[in-house]
DNA sequence: CTTGAAACTATACATAGGTGTCGGTTATAA
DNA sequence: TTATAACCGACACCTATGTATAGTTTCAAG
C-alpha cells in the first residue's frame, strides 16, 4: 500500500523534533545534552528518533541549518538612508541581544565548534568558516557603499574593520555570557565601539 | 614510622603531575581529556592518581593556578619608558602569541568556564571573574598613568578602554583559534586595534 | 470498510568509556 | 626490621550510544 503519511507530514515531524532539540541546545548547551534529553523534551521513543537522525552532531547541525534559515538579514546592505545611521542603529540593537544570550545557542555553538573533534576536522564542517566569511562580507559590503556614496572616508580596509567589529562583538558576547552584563559592561564597551567606528569611517553626517 | 617520603617529593611529584595533565589539557582540550588519560602521559595508577586529585575539575583548576604562578605581569604597570610604546609594543607582541595559540590551554579553557556546570556555579569559581578583573585593572592603571603623566588625553574612561581591549583580544584569539590567523587576518586587525587606541588615547608623542 | 505498510512505542541488548574505591603490594625512613 | 605512606590495578558502578525486536497505532490506497 501507499506510505503511511505525507510528505509534509515527515518534513514537519522533522521540523517539531529539530524545535525539541533547539530547546534542549538552548537550556544545557551541547556538551551535557544527550540524544535522550532531546527524545524526552520530544515525547519520542529512542527507534522514532533515530529514523530521523543519525547521531547528536547531525542533529545540532541540523539545528544550526533550520535556525539560519529564520534568521532574516538584518545586517544586510544598508536600506536607502544613512548607511551611517543604518550601522549606528545595529550596534545600538546588540545590547538587547546580548542581554539575553542565555536564551540563545551562543552556549551550545561555542562549545561546539571549539571540541577538538571539530577543530581538526574543518573541512566536514564548513558551515563556521562560511558564517564567518558571510557576516564579514555583509559588514563589508555596507561599509564599502557607504564608501560609495561619498559618506564615509575610511582610514583602513573595510575587510579589516569588518572583521574588528566582529572579534569584538564575539569577545563581548563571551566574556559576557559567562560574567554578566554589569561586570564587562556592555553599554559603555558599545559605545567605545561606536567611537572607535566613527574614528575609523569619519562619517561625514556624524 | 616516619612518612615515607619527604614532603618535598611529594610537592615535586605533584608538580610532575600537574605538567603532565597540562600536556594532554593542551593537546586534547577539557571536555575530550579523561583522568585516564592523564594518568597515561604522568605513567602513575589510578589510586595513586586520585590519592593527589579528587576529580578533573580539581585536576584543571590546579593546572591552572600552577599556570599563573608562572606567568608574569608582563601587562604589568609602565616602566619609565613613555606608556604608549609600552602599550603598543604589548600589542605588537600579542601577534606572535595568537599565531602558537594551539600548544597553550586557550581551547581548554574555554571549554572549561564555557561547560554550563561552570557557569551555573560561578560563586564556586572565582577564578574566571577575578581574572578578568585583574587583567582589566592592570590595563587600566597603565592607561591611567599615562593621563597622570600627561601622556594621554582620553575621551573615555579608562575601565572602558580596558574591557574593550579585552573584549576585542578574546574574540580574536578564539575566532584564529577556530579558522586560522589568514582567515582572520590577524595582523591587520592587531593594526585596526592599534589605529584604535590611538584615537581613544590621544598619545602626545605618537 | 478493509488492509497493508509505514510510523511509532517500549524495551532489551551489546558495546564503549569513564568514574571513584578498595584490598593488596612495594618501598623507604625511622 | 618494620610500620606506614605511596602506589598498583582490578572491580563495581554508571551513563550514554546505536541497534534490534516485538507489538501497536495510524492512515491512505484499494
Amino acid at each position: 500500500m501507499a506510505p503511511k503519511v505525507s510528505e509534509d507530514y515527515k518534513q514537519a515531524r522533522r521540523r517539531e523534533l529539530l524545535q525539541a532539540a533547539k530547546r534542549v541546545f538552548i537550556q544545557k548547551g551541547f556538551v551535557h545534552t544527550s540524544m535522550q534529553d532531546i527524545m524526552d523534551e520530544a515525547g519520542i521513543s529512542r527507534g522514532a528518533f533515530y529514523s530521523y537522525f543519525d547521531n547528536i552532531d547531525h542533529v545540532f547541525m541540523e539545528v544550526l541549518k533550520y535556525e539560519d534559515q529564520q534568521i532574516i538579514q538584518f545586517l544586510a546592505p544598508p536600506a536607502e538612508g544613512s548607511v551611517w545611521q543604518h550601522l549606528k542603529r545595529w550596534v545600538e540593537d546588540q545590547q538587547g541581544y546580548i542581554e539575553s544570550l542565555h536564551d540563545t545557542l551562543l552556549l551550545a555553538k561555542s562549545e561546539f565548534f571549539l571540541s577538538s573533534l571539530y577543530v581538526k576536522n574543518k573541512e566536514n564542517f564548513p558551515y563556521i568558516s562560511d558564517r564567518y566569511d558571510e557576516t564579514a562580507a555583509a559588514i563589508e559590503e555596507a561599509i564599502e557603499e557607504g564608501i560609495r556614496r561619498g559618506e564615509f572616508r575610511t582610514q583602513l580596509r573595510p575587510g579589516t574593520m569588518a572583521r574588528f567589529l566582529i572579534s569584538f562583538m564575539n569577545g563581548l558576547m563571551l566574556d559576557t555570557y559567562q560574567l554578566g552584563r554589569e561586570r564587562t559592561r556592555v553599554e559603555e564597551q558599545l559605545a567605545a565601539l561606536l567611537f572607535s567606528l566613527e574614528q575609523m569611517l569619519s562619517p561625514v553626517q556624524g
